[in-house]
DNA sequence: AGGAGTCTGTGCGGTATCGAACGGAGATAG
DNA sequence: CTATCTCCGTTCGATACCGCACAGACTCCT
């Protein structure tokens, strides 16, 4: 997991935000490790922080019947954790499982309500971000649906590749194939290909991107899609600080 | 088409605000019929009227390359249309296009907008709206995925049958197809083996649901599952008036 | 060095869906 | 009443993925 941690990590909803609010803000965290496979969030069940990723980033998990689970998005240092909050709702509709490893600044729902409320320009920002969420949920749905298991894995590495700040990390077929809902041998069979093709290299769960733009073109575009609608939703408002 | 007009149509949204703030909201609407097929929004066209329908319904769908699309969402008098203004985004990340003619009220987004600014109560509702469409997209992505075609068939006709207020509507296979990501031919088997089972009566697009019960055993738990969260969510403040 | 555990690769039969094509039944209009 | 159009039903081969099972390869621990 070689994540080159340059300089201070941040959260970019929280760059977005004016010195004073951000100053503010930021007193109001507590930054917290998160480990592999950590479970943050369960479906039903109160949310106790709000979480803004610095350099782990976290999978969003929709389960049907028990069992049958499927990965419906990625939150790195570009989101947060905890959208419902800003929406009055007080627990979370899916899992929330830390997919890497690393640090995020966490706030008590109470006081992340707080903030909420007072601040127009953080409300504004992570009303734009649930816009971007629901956005994206739909493209996912469509994607699932409709893209083959290699494309779905190319845009899945690259996703967490921008979340990790790195070419490499560290996740196996069975781990994957929970991700996006296939057998651990769909995984391995679509590793190979992008493997043979010289995009990737895969050893015992070491993943390395070799060639990020040729993986993107084994990739759906839904990948370019998806970072489309967050840029341009994003940076309608984007203020300098 | 036909949908038993009970008394004054309602929207549910608008029902569960406060008296005096419910006349100011309505002052503002206006009434309009739509027709079957008509688009409301495009992707990336600025929204101009929020809509909540009285009883008609709209399917949301997304497209991926063009051509490729699929519907993710099914609005009725139990929401709105343009959720995105309630979020400060004036674009629609989805089309919206009628899939059940009849009447709806809609509001200019710029008053729409102000009344949002200006209504707790009313934000307050539509924010847990917005999380019930989140959580709802969450479990469609789920559902398109791991479920066949015939259950989804069958969740599908429970929805529209909830939306339409009555066992009765029209719409050919194609149309269908098209909503469910599947070939036509693929519907037609399905809708056979609904048939064959006595649930349902087709006969060149005049759908008839025979047994509402036998037709939920016959589809996923989505269909209940989408409908408790809608309620769980948007009980808890539920205001009388 | 040996053994246990973890992870990846392969093979086999089964199934849901796909793409394309065609035939037929019912509605509609002249 | 007939021509045309819309919609539905069926068939056929192809394909992507499933479930299961097992073998090989690497790692780690003792």
């Amino acid at each position: 997991m070689s994540r080159p941690k340059a300089s201070a990590p941040t959260n970019r909803l929280l760059d977005a935000l004016p010195g004073r609010q951000r100053r503010q803000f930021l007193a109001d965290c507590e930054r917290v490790e998160l480990d592999f496979a950590q479970v943050l969030y369960e479906p039903e069940v109160p949310i106790r922080h709000a979480y803004f990723p610095l350099d782990c980033f976290i999978s969003l998990v929709t389960s049907v019947d028990d069992n049958v689970q499927l990965e419906v998005g990625l939150v790195g240092n570009e989101g947060m954790l905890g959208v419902s909050l800003v929406l009055g709702v007080d627990v979370s509709p899916k899992h929330a499982v830390v997919q890497g490893p690393g640090s995020a600044l966490r706030m008590t729902a109470a006081t992340f309500r707080r903030h909420c409320k007072d601040g127009a320009a953080l409300r504004g920002n992570l009303h734009r971000y649930v816009h971007v969420q629901i956005a994206q949920l739909s493209q996912m749905t469509a994607c699932t649906h409709y893209h083959r298991v290699e494309a779905r894995l190319a845009r899945w590495l690259l996703m967490t590749r921008d979340r990790a700040n790195g070419d490499h990390f560290h996740l196996t077929h069975e781990y994957l194939a929970f991700m996006l809902g296939v057998r651990r041998v769909g995984i391995t069979q679509a590793a190979s290909a992008l493997q043979r093709r010289g995009l990737v290299s895969y050893k015992r769960g070491d993943i390395s991107i070799l060639d990020g733009a040729g993986l993107e073109r084994a990739s759906c575009r839904c990948y370019g899609a998806a970072k489309d609608i967050y840029e341009k939703t994003m940076r309608v408002r984007a203020l300098p600080h």
